[in-house]
DNA sequence: GATGAATGAGAATTCATTCAT
DNA sequence: GATGAATGAATTCTCATTCAT
């Protein structure tokens, strides 16, 4: 509240941001560790406070509530997908050429959330019961956004006549496999085979989006 | 409160079955009614109970746990919608002629759980969480297994080369989907636009396994 | 809820309301015993539970909140009071001959509370505070329209004349000095002094009111 | 935050008293502020320590607890209250000649707290429960004596025969009077009935007293 | 089978107070 | 003097489950 603005035009952090922070990665640290390891259900603001090293009162200095918490780990890692989804869309050959740019997005998005999936499982059900689903489908507009102006992409000028209803489906449905994928334990499903199906499944339904709008044209 | 027993020879049920086919439809009533109307996180035993017109004792005479009611529910659900898929598959021309199979099927998957949309996430939540997702493919398969020996489906023979990879992707993708929007409130897509839709992903999917599995031979 | 109502037109309770009304009366003992003896600040539902010998959670069966109960129990306490009020002011001759209505009902007004009179200042202030400040008024209220008919009582008559703000000021006097008293700690006056002044207060306020009204006549 | 120091050799006092006097007094109406808005009940340290500008710890440096700040603040209205009790009672005829001492008093005891009625509420509750209700008798004992020596005052006169007992039930009644109407939201009274009722209260429980002791001696 | 009163462990949240800077 | 991050004991309230009737 009292911001006070000493050191101005300095990038440091202040004392005041400094421990901010270091709070904040804590008590993300501690609720990432216990949902990976014993579930969201049993998730307690009391556990959070012990594993983090902090009080449970200093968790209520940087969150309003418990749900709080996660919506904002949730936000966190959601960005960081987004940068890595970037990253990849951008930086073409660092190890495989022959995979294509949707593949390699594909794959930044199954390895997420730092691997945790339980915690990706219960981190995605929660935006969604929460009215913040829309929120999931930013690393996927990202991808057909970049994949638009690409025209050496499978299916790059496809991507232009995606509805909003199709992307809508698209998006539910990646989000959805991962998520089921996540929460049934990432066993069924090998981490490669998962981003190739993906691949296939999204190049498909875009593929077909734009040849049913050659038609109706 | 006096449940009068009668006695004579018919060939219904014993009482005693009856009454429990009427105490769990009940139960099975009032839970789904409080889902729908104020979300499983308010759902208490308690609440069930006064709803259902039975006292809190008699939920456990039927149920080991609350858990086990929504455990229940959504397999009575499943069934039910299994039903509904075989029905629209087998019988073809009931009202409009040139739906493929598929979106007949489609169609009867997104009208599953009554319409009661929010107890469909509810349900779909609890089966996935609880290690019982792969039951949630039933319908799905079903559907697969019909279009593999239907050969004016359009991509019936396709269906044969469906690796179980596949089919759990395309399972995922279905109930993902169905689940996302039943969470959103319904209000992104309407029922049919999304049945349409999940037409199109279902069977341009299908179609690229074939063409896959064409190539790899 | 379900008030099952079987012996019907018998006086005696049932069962359920037996043990409800134990309950009640446990929950309300402990409570008075707890703010007796270490004031309402430190009540808890703790230990009113622990002090009741139920449970927290039976608390919570009787009553929405811990608040709930206060005001439950000062309502019971305000009904003894107007019964006790109303028989000093019927029973005329009991032990003290000489002493006026008015003065009776003073005597059972300052007894109220079974003598708990850190009870009484809490229960008082709980419902001043919680906005049920006019029942407070009931005993006095019953007071003054008792006296209205009886022509042989000091100041009967002048009673006639009161206007609701007149009875408003004299409820909220003798509220006032009661409550002061019992939060003190009765210990700067006995409660006979106590009674007496409070006659002379009312009947002198009363006999002004009138007389202020026939002048203004 | 950068408080300038000046050191002129004024008589004001020194700058820390200065410091001092402004930090306490920013306490005090922020705490005003808070009780009046809010009630007592929501006030925290905290919402006090923000409100006045100052840090929580600014506080502790001041006052030993919360509570002091209350009792202290309740301290400095009751002594605004004597003193304007005083300037009414010495400074007769400001605007209306013909309203008695008494009830000019009486204006001032209700204009007192500057007419911040929920903060009166909370501050004579948090005097009385917390074993300085006395304290709270001072303006009418200054009123009592003032009339003693006061020939023309109506009963002025008959104030000294007021027993100690007889002024603490005239204070209590005053007190309990203007706490329950200030607590009730000051909506059933407007403020000059209750100044004229509160002049009759008093002026005729004086009376009587008076009279009383007369016969008995 | 049916009941529902009773339970009590457990959860979220608050807030006065401290203390290192 | 001033600060405010950190604390954690304390409190209210919930609810799945049991069991005597």
């Amino acid at each position: 509240m009292t911001q006070s603005k000493r050191h101005s035009g300095d990038t440091r952090r202040t004392p005041r941001q400094q421990r901010s922070r270091q709070a904040v990665d804590a008590i993300f640290e501690a609720t990432a560790r216990l949902v990976e390891s014993q579930g969201v259900e049993r998730l307690t603001t009391a556990r959070i406070a012990e594993l983090s090293g902090y009080g449970v009162g200093t968790l209520y200095d940087y969150f309003p509530d418990k749900y709080a918490i996660l919506v904002a780990m949730a936000r966190r890692e959601l960005d960081t997908i987004v940068k890595s989804v970037q990253q990849a869309l951008t930086q073409p050959d660092t190890t495989k050429e022959n995979t294509s740019a949707t593949q390699k997005a594909m794959h930044a998005l199954v390895c997420g959330f730092g691997g945790r999936q339980r915690l990706r499982g219960a981190l995605l059900t929660t935006m969604i019961a929460s009215g913040h689903a829309s929120e999931l489908s930013a690393p996927i507009e990202l991808i057909v956004n970049f994949l638009r102006h690409q025209d050496q992409e499978p299916g790059a000028k496809e991507m232009n006549r995606l509805s909003s209803d199709q992307l809508y489906i698209l998006t539910r449905a990646v989000v959805g496999i991962i998520r089921a994928w996540a929460m049934e334990g990432c066993t069924r499903l090998s981490p490669h085979t998962l981003e190739v199906e993906l691949t296939h499944l999204v190049q498909n339904y875009v593929h077909h989006a734009a040849c049913a709008a050659d038609q109706s044209t």
